[in-house]
DNA sequence: CATATATATTTGTCATGACAATTACAATAC
DNA sequence: GTATTGTAATTGTCATGACAAATATATATG
């Protein structure tokens, strides 16, 4: 049986991930925003747990610890952040935000806000919360596989 | 009020998609395939419709035509697919599958079956179709989104 | 027909994803 | 306490996404 890409969910969840990102860069664009997307996402978890280290933003973000070490370069360049070497294990290093920061929090959430207003109209809460539900779903099959690949 | 990330379907659909791109990748490359997820992608729009012409296939990827410039170089180095003057217009190619693509064809569904198998279990017919409904409805406002902003 | 505008493709550059290899340090085993 | 193994981060390399600029050819306008 040919398989047909517009009816397999990993594709078309793929696809639509293109063009969301697409979407939310040129939305910061508009606004003058010097960030990028990944870039806020680093930040976001250091507003959740300021002071982790590079792997626990990795794990957190489910990213590679390689382009995460590249992203925390970026921001530190732009002055948003700032790395410490961490006191409890000399091998790894604690990453704090700085002042600056919080100039762009507000705005960036906005865009985010934005991005989400656009791609959710007329799906209604309900409909939200599943989407939200089998998405989990899908997400936990994907991680406990890829985890048991390692 | 503070953006929640988790609870933000824009992004959970974007960190599901690194996943899922994460899986098939590992899959391919545990089959020993000469090929990248995005690449089989076009040659997918070429079992489709062989001999389209470059901005045929990236309009319906909803590709960037540069990247789609940059995945049929490979694809042509590969021996899969060949490029030749449109003799509609001499301004754009045709780009036409050679008998190598046939050998790839079928392992590499196989592997995006296995992909969509691992991520959709426990999650019955019904669900999927709610699933690619929802989807399907964020995308087409997305689309136009982008689309107005031209 | 000549000029202006539009379109198809390519090229350049940066950001990020994947994965392998390396480095530095920690923890464990003996 | 030394050797082995494990872990945190970095670096290298390639693929692909974004977007801007360049090139070649078509089309439209006068």
């Amino acid at each position: 049986m040919e398989i047909k890409l517009e009816n397999s969910p990993n594709h078309r969840i793929a696809m639509l991930a293109i063009l969301l990102k697409r979407q939310i860069f040129r939305i910061i664009a508009k606004n003058n925003l010097d960030i990028t997307p990944e870039q806020w996402i680093v930040m976001y978890h250091l507003w959740q747990q300021d002071g982790s280290t590079v792997g626990e933003i990795a794990l957190n973000a489910k990213k590679d610890f390689a382009n995460v070490t590249r992203i925390i370069e970026k921001l530190e360049k732009a002055g948003y952040i700032t790395k410490r070497k961490n006191l409890a294990d000399s091998r790894s290093y604690t990453i704090h935000l700085l002042p600056k920061s919080d100039e762009i929090k507000k705005p960036i959430q906005q865009c985010w806000k934005e991005s989400m207003n656009i791609a959710m109209e007329g799906i209604n809460n309900e409909e939200q919360e599943f989407l939200i539900k089998i998405l989990d779903r899908i997400e936990k099959n994907v991680m406990q596989n890829l985890e048991s690949l390692q």
